[in-house]
DNA sequence: TCGTGATCATAC
DNA sequence: GTATGATCACGA
């Protein structure tokens, strides 16, 4: 079947493979927000403020990601994460990269291999996105996906970061904890707002309650690693 | 100008 | 509140 100038579809099913997954991903690639939401039948919202979710989930329906906030991965037969990044014309990422919430509490013992941020960044699809603001949402385009395995310098880099900032959570250090720990990752609020609580450790080793904190990557390293990505295809 | 801390929508 | 999807927006 020819289908090199077919349009992008909304998928009627998950992905069966890796390979039909980036079919599906490099079909998109160049297309405005503002037709695929048409043709999806969605409305294009005039900003972001309040829809911040917005193309992450017009492009989860495009790919056939099992929608919903189930706790799993975007395509848990293929162990792919999907994840949308807005890009500056230059390509330089404009937002960090959200990856996890982290409990604060029960974490004594646990390593890297077995974290949640190791596991959903084990296989990321990347699709990156014009960024710019002062263009609306519909006039967005996306880019040509990226489908990355972390190197083993970078998993070594995730690593240490994750442990340093773990360390500080078990120790009851997390209310000390800024954005500017770790190289490549980082520990932020990840909250409906900074009046939401969730359990941790305290100083003291007691139970304190304190805004609930997610891992992001930083933009360098997302930077650096679409750039890799850039110079194997060529 | 830019990164950190704060925030928005929605399902359950 | 926690999970999903992220970007906003102001102080340094």
């Amino acid at each position: 079947m020819t289908d090199y100038l077919q349009l992008p579809q909304v998928a009627q099913t998950p992905p069966a493979s890796t390979a039909e997954l980036l079919h599906r991903a490099r079909a998109l690639a160049g297309m405005p927000l503002g037709w695929l939401a048409e043709n999806a039948g969605w409305v294009t919202p005039l900003n972001l403020v309040r829809a911040k979710g917005w193309s992450g989930q017009l492009i989860e329906l495009y790919l056939g990601a099992s929608a919903g906030s189930k706790p799993e991965q975007d395509f848990p037969e293929l162990g792919i994460e999907l994840k949308t990044i807005p890009l500056t014309p230059e390509g330089k990422p404009l937002e960090t990269t959200f990856v996890c919430v982290t409990p604060l509490t029960g974490l004594n013992g646990i390593s890297w291999e077995q974290s949640n941020v190791r596991n959903k960044l084990r296989q990321v699809l990347w699709v990156p996105l014009d960024g710019r603001r002062e263009i609306p949402p519909a006039e967005r385009c996306l880019g040509m996906p990226v489908l990355w395995t972390p190197t083993a310098a970078q998993d070594a880099l995730l690593k240490a970061d994750w442990e340093e900032i773990t360390e500080m959570i078990v120790m009851g250090q997390v209310q000390s904890i800024t954005a500017r720990h770790g190289q490549a990752l980082q520990l932020r609020p990840k909250a409906a707002n900074s009046k939401a609580l969730t359990a941790a450790i305290g100083p003291n080793g007691e139970r304190i309650e304190t805004l609930p904190r997610g891992y992001y990557l930083k933009t360098s390293f997302t930077q650096a690693l679409l750039q890799d990505a850039l110079q194997q295809a060529y």
